[in-house]
DNA sequence: CGAGCCGTTGAGGGGATTCAAGCTCAGTGG
DNA sequence: CCACTGAGCTTGAATCCCCTCAACGGCTCG
């Protein structure tokens, strides 16, 4: 079989504030931090105005999680809803043989927690990869929000179907194909989530095989292969960097023309 | 590589109201139809009373499409919802390489065309598999009862959810595992969504091969051995019946314990 | 400095793909 | 009526890719 029994050693369990970074400022009054947010315009306020923004703001944290910790617990409702700043999460669910399966990356401009707006428990553990900022907005100040004003009903379908559409293109991308192409799809995938240094995530081996539905020794040695042929550097702290010609090329010849 | 090359040769392609089956009655009025629907309850109208209910179902057709008909045709924005009263409609997205991918099966209940609220063009192509009931939710009606009242908002979330979850959890069952095993889980999956006279959908081997990630072959290899076994029987037109024990044991041997 | 985690690499075997042929069945037209 | 055709299903044979089992080296950490 494929796929790994379920605890990766070093994911941190985390109360809902907990395994912040250092340079956190949890519950900081951030009048400033939506008006100036990156993904504000693609986020949930995008359509709220200044006035409405400032009246909620110092009810937002925006905290700094650390690279493994958990943000949402498989099972319990989510209490709150969490749009991603920077970083990039991931969404592991286990199957009933007991396999874990990653079924959903999300990066910056992204919401988690959309189960709790319903009271419904997560069906995933949702991680950090990376050191990540989030946004975190309260269920009831979502509640709130959702029942009164309607472009944010409408930026909440939105990111539903975004999700959806993001889970089919991930699965029939990252678990079809031979392994090579599928590494280098997902290589693909994670540059588009690169930092501001131009460095993407490189998932441990044992979670590339979660992510792509192979054997972990596979993803090595695709890995191995991709390095040699100078598609991919491997940095300290699970990070790297791609060359993005030389794997737009091996791309292209792995998908046959 | 797995996947075959795009068309199906019977694909029915059809306007809005074409392909229906003779017995249909598109345009009924049909005060009776909503109240006595057998999915009112887990559907889009769950939470209406019956005096908005007769208020709106004149405009409401339902439709009967038979198999293969397409309901909405990748690239266009769907121009109404649908809610599936019976049968089994499949979601086709085909790749960059050209290559097909049924990532998305629904049944009863379930809703089809949300991205037409969003007046996004869909992704995929969305085709009935077996005979389909549907109730046709014109697009400026759904978007009237969504900004008024807010158990409907609340309901389309709910479904927006489900599909979400759904996707993921088909996307690591069938695609996952050894061929019989997967072979084994559609099945399962698919006896689900059985008729009245306990019969259901039996995918043409192409289909599975899209629905499973494997070969035509193999996957014609895996139900002939499970016909060989007695978990299951074909039937004309694409139909078929399963023997529940014998599968409930299949699974459980090929799963492993 | 041993223990554990993680990554790499090798050897071997098995299962899936690929290529190919044959079969049934429905529709068509001579 | 029956050959002809094409679509779909099945089965065989050969190849190859990936999984499994295994050993080893680097690294961090107690």
């Amino acid at each position: 079989m494929l796929m790994r029994r379920v605890p990766y050693a070093s994911v941190v369990s985390i109360a809902p504030m907990a395994a912040l970074a250092p340079l956190s400022t949890p519950f900081h009054p951030q009048a400033h931090v939506c008006a100036e947010c990156p993904v504000r315009s693609e986020a949930l306020f995008g359509g709220l105005d200044d006035e409405t923004l400032s009246r909620i703001d110092t009810v937002i944290a925006s905290p700094v999680l650390l690279a493994d910790a958990r943000i949402v617990a498989r099972g319990q409702v989510p209490n709150a809803l969490y749009t991603v700043r920077a970083g990039l999460v991931r969404f592991e669910r286990v199957s009933a043989s007991g396999e874990r399966h990653i079924v959903r990356l999300v990066g910056r401009g992204g919401l988690i927690g959309l189960e709790g707006l319903l009271r419904q428990p997560s069906a995933d553990e949702v991680v950090a990869c990376t050191t990540v900022k989030v946004c975190r907005i309260p269920l009831d100040l979502a509640d709130a929000l959702g029942s009164g004003r309607n472009d944010m009903a409408m930026a909440l379908m939105r990111q539903w179907q975004r999700a959806l559409d993001d889970a089919a293109n991930l699965s029939v991308g990252l678990r079809t194909g031979a392994a090579r192409l599928r590494v280098l799809r997902l290589l693909h995938h994670l540059a588009q989530h690169a930092d501001d240094e131009g460095r993407i995530w490189m998932p441990r081996r044992e979670e590339m095989a979660d992510l792509l539905g192979m054997a972990l020794e596979t993803a090595s040695r695709a890995v191995s292969g991709l390095r040699r042929a100078g598609v991919l550097s491997l940095l300290p702290q699970r990070m790297a960097t791609v060359q993005p010609e030389a794997l737009a090329a091996a791309l292209r010849e792995a998908e046959g023309r």
